[in-house]
RNA sequence: GGUGCGGUGGCGAAGAGGCUAACGCUGCGGACUGCAAAUCCGCCAUCCGUCGGUUCAAAUCCGACCCGCACCUCCA
């Protein structure tokens, strides 16, 4: 197998770039966590589950990746929600923190090695402040300090955009006291009743962008690898990330920059602020989280996916697929010799190099700046090969193949984080398995005297409870429905 | 107004100079089945927003235009 090369699309550069880490064989990674003042949309769980994917997939391919997303505890919305619920603001944040992790991990997400809060860092974020305020990037007025973006010359570098414009399309008004309408809140003067630390400036609390700055620096140095985030964090949260870690440390803050599209209602963007979003959790009573992730993964990351129940109906359908070549493939590897007393050489090395070969274009797919939409589908042809392969039975003499297939084939899919085994949903008792059992050995003995009028019955009795059998020519198997 | 992204079969969605335009869903035909289910096989875009241009060769490059969306303000 050749190694091919790996290709990102960097918004810094508005190019596909051949993937080099800073560092051979490490990879850091820095994603934009939630504001946790209410349950995560399915908006914001598209770069969690794209970026949990990139991480997976360079873990795949060896590299050793430091992954790190914060949350953002601190900030107005999580005050105005507090005080409407008449909550301390950290215990509204932590709440939310924890609904986070529910959702994050129904969708096979996998944790971050460090999950930094804003409230556990303000040491970290004032020292940032004041190496800005001293290097002349910043300036203090009345308890707030700015950052003068006038004084930062690449301002603008990663949203395309340059001062001047901005000043012209700005529909803020501006404030007064900023030397540029352009300059944003390091550090903003405390109003009373809301959550403040001491510092050089009095008390307040930090500005939105500079926990970002901070934290990355903590974890990942002045300079990391991929830092990644919505579209719309481009400007201006990442614009001024950039600004504050560059003009402090005088280096590229990070390489790549890695963005994702939105995710859209009847073509608009999902947001909060148009009402038009839906929270994961309503949609998993629904959906399974699996089924959620497939339909998140079978569209490019940076093209725009919408959202509606019958795409994700068309998502269900195609990972019970997927499934179900898996779950007969696990099921002729124990049959072995029942149907057939050897497979043809030649069938065997036909199937083993069509494995390889799917395993060999699915690199190539996400190695394409992640396409995972291609990668899913060379996951559907591997699948019909299996299904091909395992049609008839297989021998003895085929087990060994079949065995390292499915191994193959389990592994491309938990590169995207998708799970080939269905997890029992409920817990099926070993009695109930057992009534199922005697269930379809009576319904095939009442086929065996062609009554179908009662083993019709059984079939559609038990599919209205949700399992669903299916005839064989040696017996009877049963699953539970699609989910 | 500025900046950026996109328009591919009934639907969704890959492909970005040259093999029959992937893959999934739907539909149709067939195999298998008592009938189903699952699975397999076959068929379904002379064509890739429109009009020009470059080229031996263009969904793929260039130009103009039309349409949709996003960002410029908290937002993943």
């Amino acid at each position: 197998m050749k190694d091919s090369k790996l290709k990102v699309y960097n918004t810094l550069t508005g190019e596909k770039e051949i993937f080099k880490p800073l560092c051979e064989g490490k990879v850091g990674i820095y994603v934009c966590g939630p504001t946790t003042y209410n349950f995560i949309h399915l908006g914001n769980a598209r770069p969690i589950v794209v970026f949990d994917t990139i991480r997976r997939y360079l873990e795949y391919r060896g590299y050793e990746v430091k992954y790190i997303q914060n949350f953002t505890d601190v900030d107005d919305k999580i005050i105005n929600r507090a005080k409407a619920e008449n909550l301390p603001a950290h215990e509204l944040a932590q709440t939310y923190i924890d609904e986070y992790f529910k959702d994050a991990d129904a969708l096979n997400v996998k944790r971050a090695d460090v999950h930094p809060k804003v409230s556990e860092h303000m040491g970290e974020i004032i020292e940032f402040v004041k190496g800005l305020v001293e290097k002349g990037f910043a300036y203090t007025v009345d308890g707030d300090v700015y950052f003068a973006v006038k004084r930062f010359k690449d301002y603008g570098k990663l949203s395309k955009r340059n001062i001047e414009e901005l000043q012209a399309g700005a529909r803020v008004e501006a404030d007064e006291r900023k030397e540029h309408p352009g300059d944003f809140a390091l550090w903003k003067k405390a109003k009373p009743g809301e959550p403040q630390w001491d510092s050089p400036w009095g008390k307040g609390r930090p500005g939105w962008h500079i926990e970002c700055s901070a934290m990355s620096g903590k974890y990942l140095g002045c300079s990391f690898d991929m830092h990644g985030g919505g579209f719309d964090l481009i400007f201006p949260h990442h614009e001024n990330e950039i600004a504050q870690s560059e003009a402090l440390n005088g280096e590229q803050m990070a390489k790549y920059w890695v963005h994702n599209g939105f995710i859209t209602v009847k073509q608009e963007k999902m947001s909060k602020s148009l009402g038009n979003f839906f929270l994961l959790r309503d949609i998993f009573k629904k959906f399974s989280p699996d089924v959620v992730r497939f339909y998140l993964l079978s569209t490019h990351y940076r093209s725009p996916l919408d959202f509606d129940d019958e795409k994700l109906e068309i998502a269900q359908k195609g990972l019970a697929r997927l499934r179900t070549a898996y779950r007969l493939l696990k099921e002729k590897a124990n049959e072995s010799g029942l149907v057939k007393a050897f497979d043809g050489e030649k069938e065997i090395k036909e199937f083993e190099e069509g494995v390889a070969e799917h395993r060999r274009r699915f690199n190539e797919a996400m190695d394409d700046d992640f396409n995972t939409a291609l990668a899913i589908a060379e996951l559907f042809d591997l699948a019909r090969l299996i299904n091909n392969f395992t049609a008839g039975g297989v021998a003895q003499n085929a087990q060994g193949v079949i065995s390292k297939a499915g191994k193959a084939y389990h592994d491309l899919a938990g590169v995207l984080g998708i799970r080939l085994e269905q997890e029992n949903a409920d817990s099926s008792s070993e009695l109930t398995e057992a009534l199922i059992r005697l269930l379809l050995d009576t319904r095939l003995v009442a086929k065996k005297k062609k009554d179908y009028q009662i083993a019709d019955e059984i079939r559609s009795g038990l599919q209205e409870l949700g399992i669903i059998i299916e005839d064989t020519p040696q017996s009877t198997r049963w699953r539970r429905g699609e989910n």
